[in-house]
DNA sequence: TAATCAAAATTTGTAATACAAATTCTCTGT
DNA sequence: ACAGAGAATTTGTATTACAAATTTTGATTA
């Protein structure tokens, strides 16, 4: 290492970005809470000595990243910052960064996540998440298995189960794997010649079974179970992608 | 349920909002790559017929989310969508709803993942990503404990753990909970007397050592000790919390 | 007095023009 | 072939104007 070490050279903000910096300041402190409104475009202006133009940039920018919602004709207020703007941007990161390799990092992570939220499922679920997944259990049996809806549906369950977990933070972090499920599921079906996990109705009524009996063995077990049919399928997979190349 | 059902009525669109989409679109198919030049300002307007007004506005949304680069005097790029894109909305979400009682379920999660992400780091470690983990120790030991800087310290220690596991996908969903980290101390901290997990240092260290020695259990069982002070001392803080309503 | 409804005022969305500031391009001269 | 100055290009901000949605006001009526 050299005795002396320079920083980045950082370009000067633009005003617009300045703007941005300090509206998010005020909203980050809570100076203004969600539902509250902020003072009009014109007001701003003359507050911050800016144009219009860059503030209405600045305005957009923070519009787009979830924190203010602006309204024609009544005004602009604090957001409540929701589930979806805090994962969507990580969901973009990993559809745009797909590839096959992702399919056993997915379950590699499921594996290791999957059962305990599981178990935590049984321990904590209320009446009426449990009724939410009787709910999609039983419209994953209705619906004839291969379409989009009953893919949606699969990943919907797991994603019920984490939010039955009690740990509100669980369903923020998955919500994005999960998302990708439909994903991983289309390319196996279309490369794997004999689809193991084919019907997934079997492992996710087993799984209801125990979480509803509040069996936490049981439902860390049975989940345990049903990815490791899974698992067994992104193996196969995998090995017909490598020897294609 | 009744026979008939209305969805949402969606509000109209503004045009700087269609043409987020658009631009959205083309580069989520790969229309464009990062790094490639997006057409002029001016050419943009002619092309979608509108004024540069609402055709800015679009592109700052897009520029916020961090999916194009706007560089004054030379152009509009296509941006490589980076990891702290991904993970920096989730971490604002988490920062703006932290509360007490995200101590306790930070600290499940990680009880939940952190022993196997260590098992997967001693599996599969480069040396690289070793002696990235060895300068971090070196630095954590020579710093005295309390300061930002060392509880900084201490959150890469797991967050390069994450990286050297050889799950791309980990780092990025781990990431923001690490970041919670000092918070979590820093609340321990003020408001527990005698605290069991003060210093890190000799778990690092522990842990560190198995890792480098690819020892798979080991290195699972010493991560697993040391979150289990680090719960004990998250459990004084709950009670603590609890008693003072 | 309370409710209603239409007009006025307010407020955000878009257009158009102008110029500043940074970068890139071009052309000249050596 | 290279360097450098000047021109052209391109994004950033300011200003003005008007459209469109909402809110406010105030008069009218029951």
């Amino acid at each position: 290492m050299s005795a002396v070490s320079f920083k980045k050279i950082e370009k000067p903000l633009t005003i617009s970005q300045q703007i941005v910096a300090k509206i998010e300041a005020t909203i980050l402190n809570k100076e203004v809470l969600p539902g509250q409104k902020l003072p009009t475009e014109h007001e701003m202006c003359k507050m911050f000595s800016v144009s219009r133009t860059a503030l209405r940039e600045a305005l957009r920018m923070l519009d787009a990243r979830g924190l203010i919602d602006m309204r024609k004709g009544s005004g602009i207020f604090v957001a409540d910052y929701t589930h979806a703007h805090a994962s969507k941007p990580m969901g973009l990161f990993l559809e745009m960064n797909f590839d096959k390799s992702y399919v056993m990092q997915i379950i590699e992570i499921r594996q290791m996540m999957e059962p305990d939220i599981c178990r935590l499922a049984a321990r904590n679920r209320t009446e009426e998440a449990l009724l939410d997944l009787k709910q999609n259990l039983q419209e994953f049996i209705d619906d004839e298995g291969g379409s989009d809806r009953h893919a949606q549906l699969d990943l919907e369950f797991h994603s019920k189960i984490a939010h039955a977990s009690g740990n509100t933070i669980l369903p923020l972090i998955m919500e994005p794997l999960f998302n990708l499920m439909p994903k991983v599921k289309a390319l196996i079906v279309s490369h794997v010649a004999h689809v193991k996990g084919q019907d997934a109705i079997d492992y996710h009524q087993a799984i209801f079974e125990k979480i509803k009996a509040q069996d936490e063995d049981g439902a860390y077990q049975a989940m345990a179970e049903h990815l490791e049919v899974a698992k067994a399928d992104a193996l196969k997979l995998s090995e017909i992608l490598e020897t294609k190349e």
